[in-house]
DNA sequence: ACTAAAATCATACTTTAGTATGACCAAAAA
DNA sequence: TTTTTGGTCATACTAAAGTATGATTTTAGT
């Protein structure tokens, strides 16, 4: 029932105008019958007021242009990228500092693989005396006490792998 | 053509009732002086034209009616994302595997630190041979030899760190 | 309740790692 | 030229690391 209204709200709007319209229509009529020579201004305010009808009307019942605004939303897509945390600059700088040449590097590395002294020195061709100079060169550079030491430290700062 | 008859229906429409409505105009004048008494009609007409006559002028005289609808463009933007490529997921099914137990697991990342086995040993309250006895089992389960080949091969398994 | 695996401790031993010290040589820097 | 630095080798020693073997106690699963 409401919603019958609300539809048709503009029909009733209409129909009710009608009526009030076509009562003052009546009035005037009356008034014209007493009043001579009004003819020119019941014929202006029917005019004025039919017009205005129509103007009303116009202005209710035409549809609105759609007029269609584009906003852009962005949308922020996280891509995931693999990228390498550990640069690949390995820190000579860091050699430098500790004063750490290139043989006892060469060691500390075979030492990071796992190797003994012993196999340090076969694959160096050198004795293990040798070997064992450097890495107490290394040790003392890197100050630690332990080749495991050794190892972590020179991980961390970057010096190998 | 169809379509332009379409778009222009109201006009087209308009322009025929006008001609229409002009026709009766007249004859309905000529016959309101001949008939007397048909004054109403010819105030309807009056009014049917005005209303006419407001309607249009309306239609012509307002500024269209602009309904604006947002219609939100999404756009997409790329955010890169720098990614660990080493993931976290610290490789329980090769621990199982290698049927490591969780005590090695902590003998393992304590040597891995560069911790003698005494220091291993103070750190969990326990005496050296267990840590030696830990360390073997460990030795046997990665089939390595020693603890820097022990640490090495762990961390490409990457059971530790 | 029983069993198996895990964790602990211990002794005795071997091997490797690490220290201290010194010597030799070659190349580069002062 | 002399000095420094890096690399080499050696002896002697100490300190760790690692092996072999065995035993006891927890802990968790059947």
């Amino acid at each position: 029932m409401v919603a019958f209204l609300t539809r048709h709200k503009m029909i009733m709007l209409y129909g009710l105008s009608m009526a009030i319209l076509l009562f003052l229509l009546k009035w005037l009529e009356y008034r014209f019958i007493l009043i001579s020579h009004s003819f020119e201004i019941y014929i202006g305010i029917i005019a004025v007021i039919f017009m205005t009808l129509g103007i009303w009307l116009a202005l209710k019942l035409t549809k609105p242009k759609i007029k269609t605004v584009v906003v852009e939303k962005e949308i922020v897509i996280e891509k995931e990228v693999i990228v390498n945390t550990k640069d690949f600059t390995f820190n000579e700088k860091e050699l430098e500092k500790l004063g750490i040449s290139q043989r006892e590097l060469e060691v500390l590395q075979l030492m990071a693989q796992g190797l003994s002294n012993n196999e340090i020195a076969e694959k160096l061709f050198v004795s293990t005396h040798t070997i064992k100079t450097h890495s107490s060169k290394l040790f003392e550079k890197l100050d630690v006490k332990r080749r495991t030491q050794a190892i972590e430290k020179a991980k961390r700062l970057n010096i190998i792998q």
